[in-house]
RNA sequence: GCCCUGGUAGCUCAGGGGAUAGAGCAACCGCCUCCUAAGCGGUAGGUCGCAGGUUCGAUUCCUGCCCAGGGCGCCA
């Protein structure tokens, strides 16, 4: 609708400017918007007032001969001069009605777009450690990962969806470590649990299932690290590995370490399944660098004179491409960083030419961002095609305080305990009702008791509300519609229009969604929609006597279950045909 | 200390150079003889953190300050 506008205001433009009413316009970025106020019309235009200066015109003049020119459109059913120069349009009631008709016919296609013209664009999200379950906080990256990805589909892009295991590293010794531990305790061995290992409950049940695969013997012999070996925490930790590392031997805990770390990655890919998230490629950190990748991205930036050492230590010149500092990436131990692999890891996501490379990380990441971007610029790759989306954390509160959550400490609540809980739809829904980069107070009293508060129920229930309309019509023996209505000449309550309006609106609203990366719009949009057609609906009867009135607002009612469906579908929840 | 984000109704949050700043929840008053009351209508609630600046116009952009959260490792 607002490109049909817009081709009608330039035109007008045109037309002036050729007359010569307007000769010296110059283009301007104007904005054609929906008023706050239905008086104000259907659109508004603020056209004149950008050009009052350059043309040295007061804005109503020029608004009134833009007005003058664009009454002719048959687009219009009126259009007047508002305030200090506004152009208000009010829309042809056909063209209006028109959008019913354009919804009916492409059904689960409306609001599809071909924005995206088959780009290849990557969506990187969750990406969580596999070193426990995930919890509350991976869920909300998950959910706007995973809408992001739908929207990016739906307007037409080649969507790679992506999970990047942290696979390598001390974490991994850690998990190895605390399984371990858990395994002597079972077989009845004093150990003392070091603080700074992972104490939840998942990992006595790895242990458990190591138990049960391999008996009580499989570290017959071994003695448990001794207590206390080191006044740092962080060093007694590292201290309890390489004793375990000895008296195993590498291969076998390796094999540990292999068994705790997949049987997490399967829990973990079990719990985005049931919570309706899926993934097209699972990308190894230990392959990366098992692959040799991780030198390459070095030998590159070495090539390309990014790389200096110092203190032992290899280090990246990132302050020159505007970072904070330099960063360490081979540190004096000959161990690679984290960052190195990172480098590595997005070196490649450009070398598998992708268009788009969108990263959705914690916003507690964010000092991340022009590290990484400095090193993709350094090893010759644009920048520009990568963009990162910073997921707020969602702070728990329960019973109206806020709950600490700490993996190591195992005090968390999973997305699976969640989901059991409050099912997909109304987690999905809350997780992405507000701005990625906004806190979120997630209400676990609230999110977990199914109550009417949930405005996931409320859109929902205008859709299965209009399924039971079509129900009822379906019993009566009303489904016949004679001859097509032309509904523009039996709709004319406020609310019918405002119902249409907001059917023209979906597609762009997905757009720009989808380039704004804004999965919040989506929800709002549902909200207003319901709203909408609630208040419609407690104010008119749908299957009235009236033939063509009734076929009229039928069709209406069945635009708006499909939009409501379509957009449903875009954030991954369900629309029940009853509740 | 430096760097990000944010500060909008009692609470949780949208919006964001334009005309009278919105929603949900909470409060109060109404609406089921009627297609699902998981719904609707109404009332009340605001110096858009503070102070300057830019502009025809600032809640929106800029600067400073105050407050809150986060980030500043040869961790991952």
């Amino acid at each position: 609708m607002k490109h049909l506008l817009r081709n009608a205001i330039d035109a007008a433009l045109a037309r002036l400017r050729e007359a010569g009413t307007l000769a010296d316009a110059p283009a301007v970025d104007y904005q054609v918007e929906v008023p706050k106020l239905e008086a104000h019309g259907d659109f508004s235009t603020n056209v004149a007032m950008l050009l009052a200066k350059p043309c040295r015109r007061p804005p109503r003049e020029l608004a009134s001969a833009l007005a003058e020119c664009l009454r002719g459109d048959a687009l219009f059913a009126a259009v007047e001069v508002a305030g200090p120069g506004f152009i208000n349009f009010v829309v042809d009631p056909a063209t209006v009605f028109g959008v019913v008709e354009a919804v009916l016919a492409e059904g689960p296609d409306y609001g599809r777009s071909d924005l995206g013209a088959g780009r290849r664009v990557q969506v990187e999200y969750v990406s969580a450690n596999p070193t426990g379950p995930l919890h509350i906080g991976h869920g909300r990256g998950a959910a706007i990962g995973s809408v992001i990805a739908r929207l990016l589909a739906v307007t037409g892009h080649d969507v790679c969806r992506e999970y990047y295991v942290n696979d390598a590293g001390r974490q991994m010794d850690i998990l190895a470590l605390s399984v371990c531990l858990r395994y002597l305790e079972l077989g009845g061995v004093e150990v003392d649990f070091p603080a700074q290992a992972y104490r939840g409950d998942y990992v006595v049940d790895i242990a458990r299932a190591w138990q049960a695969r391999h008996g009580d013997d499989w570290a017959a012999g071994v003695v448990a690290p001794p207590s206390a070996i080191d006044d740092d925490a962080e060093r007694a930790l590292d201290a309890a590995i390489a004793h375990l590392r000895t008296a195993l031997g590498e291969a076998r805990f390796a094999t540990l370490r292999d068994f705790a770390k997949d049987t997490i990655l399967e829990e973990i890919k079990a719990d985005l399944v049931d919570f309706g998230v899926e993934f097209d490629v699972w990308y190894s950190e230990a392959g990366l660098m098992a692959g040799g990748l991780v030198d390459d991205a070095m030998a590159v930036l070495e090539r390309n004179g990014h790389i200096y050492v110092e203190a032992g230590a290899r280090w990246f010149r990132s302050a020159a491409l505007g970072d904070e500092k330099n960063r360490v990436v081979v540190r004096e131990n000959g161990l690679k960083t984290y960052f190195a692999s990172d480098i590595a890891y997005h070196l490649d996501k450009f070398q598998r030419g992708f268009a788009e490379i969108i990263d959705v990380w914690g916003a507690d990441h964010h000092g991340y961002v022009p590290r990484v971007r400095a090193a993709i610029t350094a090893l010759g790759e644009d920048a520009a095609r990568l963009s990162v989306v910073l997921v707020q954390f969602a702070a728990l509160v329960r019973g109206g305080e806020k709950v600490a959550m700490s993996t190591r400490a195992g005090e968390f609540v999973t997305l699976k305990q969640l989901v059991d809980e409050v099912g997909v739809d109304a987690a999905r829904f809350f997780y992405v009702m507000r701005r990625a980069d906004q806190h979120l107070e997630f209400d676990l009293d609230l999110a977990t008791a199914e109550s009417s508060d949930n405005p996931v129920y409320y859109v929902q229930y205008a859709h299965a509300r209009i399924c039971s309309v079509e129900r009822q019509l379906a019993e009566r023996g009303l489904t016949a519609p004679g001859a097509p209505v032309e509904l523009a000449t039996v709709l004319d309550a406020p609310a019918e229009r405002r119902l249409a309006k907001l059917l023209w609106h979906y597609p762009e609203m997905i757009e720009t969604a989808a380039s704004a990366r804004e999965p919040h719009l989506v929800t709002q949009y549902l909200r207003d929609l319901a709203t909408e057609f609630h208040g419609y609906y407690n104010g008119h009867k749908i299957l009235v006597d009236d033939g063509p009135l009734r076929d009229a607002r039928v069709r209406l009612c069945d635009a708006v279950r499909r939009v409501l469906a379509n957009g449903l579908e875009v954030i991954g929840i369900s629309a029940p045909t009853e509740m």
